[in-house]
DNA sequence: TTTTGGCACTCAAGACAAAGGAGTGCTAAA
DNA sequence: TTTAGCACTCCTTTGTCTTGAGTGCCAAAA
């Protein structure tokens, strides 16, 4: 009992995972020698389906019934058996049009992207905004809302716009809060903000600077502005896909899903993953290591500006998913974005 | 047949209507008279039942079901029959409780509103962001991304911050765009975006302005800056509590529905509504004017900064909806929001 | 005149049995 | 090694029957 599957079980798994992909009904040995392109009697096929069972590749829902792929169908066919081909040319049209008329600010981009995976997967596009660490300084203002209170507005290389409220301890005249903005926007723009950060720290133990009153204080606004908020976020689209899933159609499991989606922690989880992934990943089942997901998967790709990773993007549905069709998507947008990120501004 | 009724008949009423927001089921004469304070036999209740009925306040599913109140009868009572009691101190305590811990930007603030509806109703939570146009003007900053491309960042009054692109056509240094920010916070600080774009037209048509070089560019920055986007945002929570109502355990119902909420502009469209109005509106079934909400019931109210109506929030969820715990739900939680943004910032 | 008890009627929902069918596993023959 | 045949399983569908909740109406009671 090699673990390595013969040619003729391979297809015929690819065949009954393919063939339950698009149908959702468990397939059976007739169905396979009669419309897909299986050359043996139904009892053959029974046979190598058997095998399949019995390694762990497939499951029968009930005696008389056909096959359904399990995890390790999906992960074996995922890993092995396909090949994504590229979009064609006319596909690609399609998606970069879904940008082109847009003003392109980096936000309802991101959110553009999130929608046209969900649009053209037929899922539930997800896509990551940048973490505040991984973007470039490009300039912060300081607008003071009360006494205590600063709003910080920090504005990325590629275009994001973040900001944040601070509080202070001492009142800053508008004349020192303009000092504090002009020296930042000199000396840090263009580093990325773990520079910035790691400048601030240094400097701030250098004994000089504790002598000069207003670098002090700009050194201890920015880093206040800048902390990272540990929570990141995430845009969710077409999340009404999932109710067209026949196998969600139990309005508990729908609900849990839903739920999880909506509290967007375990998403971020999940991108997070990709972040430091080459190419396209892919997460099925309970890979994900959440129960809630269990009947879920993700494909995934990481996008990124001028300098490295930014964030990631993908597509999140059931395990029954036509990877071949939306592993091309998921990538194209990916580079995409990575390219109109680049291009944009510079 | 006269359209007012009687006494007792508004007593049955509002019996049955309850017992059915309560249950979700069919009220029938005997339940009426056993278990809820209805001191008649069956038989009479059933005449009176058959008259609201006629009157077209209930409807029966099928003959051997009990009574389900129409659109006209949910109409009748929230009109008539309801009568909303103020939250008591704990449950208010509970909600403040909610926004309390936050930094409370008021992006957050405006979300957390939105999640602490939903939470607190069990039904869907609505937030409209303030519009641009009902907005104050704080600060306005201009980042250049590249020759040609401008970053309008806003903040208003309250401390939203709203930013655009925009395109331009000539070149400008740095120092004229810091000329120019300098200039607009200057005059216009303080003023409602509507007086701000008054001035921008009436300098512009001024002679002087137009030999001031720089004066005629900050005011094509500023007027190209706060362009109304026409389209506003909404902040949804808690879809997934619709996934819990039996009536709309049917899929293809409850698809249509969540698309609607995924498209946003008809939910505007009715939180639009509520702008003029002065306390909780209700919106039952087709008064909403959209087939996709016909079963659908909102609860909205104002809510408002230092000068005037800022935006609307509300809770939609099916029309048996316990109009008289979430009426002041709603209403508590839009008068919390104008309390807090009036008092953070001054 | 209003209320109530009685009674026949309706209709959805649930239980049960029978039939149908899709698919399997196994065995023996090709 | 493949395939035809066959018994077996078990889900699904269909039809029938029963049950029960609830109604409408009528005649008697208040």
């Amino acid at each position: 009992m090699a673990d390595t599957l013969t040619d003729r079980s391979q297809k015929i798994l690819e065949a009954i995972i393919e063939e339950y992909i698009a149908t959702a009904q468990p397939v059976g040995s007739k169905a396979l020698t009669q419309n897909l392109g299986i050359k043996l009697s139904p009892a053959s096929v029974r046979n190598v389906m058997a095998e399949l069972e019995e390694l762990g590749y497939l499951a029968s829902p009930h005696t008389s019934a056909g096959r359904i792929p399990t995890e390790k169908g999906y992960r074996f066919y995922v890993d092995t058996l396909l090949r994504v081909s590229d979009l064609d040319r006319q596909q690609k049209a399609q998606i970069e049009q879904q940008y082109g008329q847009h003003g392109l600010q980096m936000a309802d981009m991101l959110r553009e992207a999130s929608r046209t995976l969900s649009s053209f997967s037929h899922y539930t596009g997800l896509v990551m905004v940048p973490r505040l660490k991984a973007t470039i300084f490009r300039h912060i203002e300081f607008v003071k809302l009360s006494p205590r209170l600063v709003l910080a507005v920090f504005v990325t290389q590629s275009g994001l716009v973040q900001n944040k409220l601070v509080e202070i301890d001492e009142d800053l005249t508008p004349r020192e809060l303009e000092q504090i903005t002009n020296y930042l926007n000199h000396t840090m723009v263009g580093l990325s903000i773990q520079e910035v950060r790691d400048r601030v720290v240094t400097e701030m133990a250098h004994e000089k600077a504790l002598y000069d009153h207003l670098l002090r204080r700009a050194f201890t606004l920015s880093s206040a502005a800048l902390v990272d908020e540990t929570t990141g976020d995430i845009i969710i689209e077409g999340t009404s896909h999932f109710l067209e899933q026949p196998e969600f159609s139990d309005l508990k499991c729908m609900k849990r899903i839903v739920q999880t989606f909506e509290q967007k922690s375990i998403l971020i989880d999940l991108l997070d993953r990709g972040l430091e992934t080459e190419g396209v990943q892919v997460i099925i089942g309970s890979e994900t290591e959440y129960s809630e997901l269990s009947d879920c998967s993700l494909i995934t790709a990481a996008y990124s500006g001028k300098r490295g990773t930014l964030g990631t993007l993908g597509v999140i549905g059931p395990n029954r998913m036509p990877y071949s069709t939306i592993i091309p998507i998921v990538d194209y947008t990916a580079s995409l974005i990575s390219r109109l990120l680049d291009t944009d501004n510079d």
